[in-house]
DNA sequence: CTGGTGATC
DNA sequence: GATCACCAG
């Protein structure tokens, strides 16, 4: 064999195994984690865990969530934004599934069909761009919360691409997001889907030598108001929602950074 | 980017 | 039900 022909075997080795490594990890994904709802997760997701006051969170992928089965919907998402997440590919817009993982049953996206609210993703489609799996994998009924359209594409909107503007900027940064379940609301559909008054999101960033945080909690309709002007304390959003959003930090340091509703460290421009 | 709806097979 | 075209903020 010469030398040439030596180098093509090679290659073609090489993409073999990277393609047949690639299915393994699919199918393994497959068993674990979108039927079963396991836990797989990895350490720094676990780190920053809340709390559930439902006491039903789910592992996926590229997202943990904490179901309410009452409401429909989850009480938090939560998630890891890395620098390395972002990503330019577009993919197909996939078609809503039910979550499977949710044991009491997550909510069939029919309740939302001529409802007037949006699917409103809560670790958003945009987050999850890296590969078609992590994409797809946002569309689950688990992940979504009706949202007034205007709200969503408006300063929801907004307050998500200013988050990848973070991730870039900071080199990562973890991320919680849900609406507030509690008080009256109106429903959706026939499995009653609360429509949440208020919606928050919390950031940690542990990667950047300090730690800081930022959290911000937006009524449930548009605004032209700048983002910092919705900046709350974290012990506020967990005063509101009964979850403790990150018991694992040394507690000193979450007294501190949790009562702080300065955004001095996170940058608007 | 964030989304929805109507026609078609 | 799955797909494609077209629509809006």
């Amino acid at each position: 064999m010469n030398k040439r022909t030596l180098y093509y075997v090679v290659a073609i080795l090489i993409v073999l195994g990277v393609y047949g490594y690639e299915r393994f990890l699919s199918e393994e994904e497959k068993s674990e984690v979108v039927e079963e709802g396991k836990a797989t997760k990895s350490d720094t997701n676990e780190y920053f865990l809340p709390t559930s006051t439902t006491n039903q969170i789910v592992h996926h992928e590229g997202y943990s969530l904490s179901y309410n089965e009452k409401h429909e919907q989850a009480e938090w998402v939560a998630y890891e934004l890395k620098k390395a997440h972002l990503s330019s590919v577009n993919h197909k817009r996939p078609y809503f599934e039910i979550d499977k993982a949710i044991k009491t049953g997550a909510a069939s996206w029919r309740n939302y069909k001529n409802s007037g609210y949006d699917r409103g993703h809560l670790c958003p489609a945009g987050d999850r761009r890296f590969s078609k799996d992590a994409h797809d994998e946002t569309f689950l009924t688990s992940n979504i919360s009706p949202q007034e359209h205007q709200f969503n594409s408006g300063i929801w909107n907004t307050l998500e691409q200013k988050v990848r503007y973070w991730a870039r900027k900071y080199d990562g940064v973890f991320v919680v997001t849900g609406g507030v379940l509690k008080g009256h609301m109106k429903t959706i559909g026939t499995e009653e889907v609360s429509v949440p008054n208020q919606f928050y999101k919390v950031l940690i960033d542990n990667n950047t030598g300090k730690t800081k945080m930022i959290a911000f909690l937006m009524p449930h309709k548009d605004s032209r108001k700048p983002l910092y002007d919705f900046v709350v304390s974290v012990d506020e959003i967990e005063k509101l929602t009964g979850i403790d959003f990150f018991p694992e930090l040394e507690d000193s340091l979450e007294n501190k950074l949790e009562a702080s509703s300065s955004y001095k460290d996170w940058s608007f421009n």
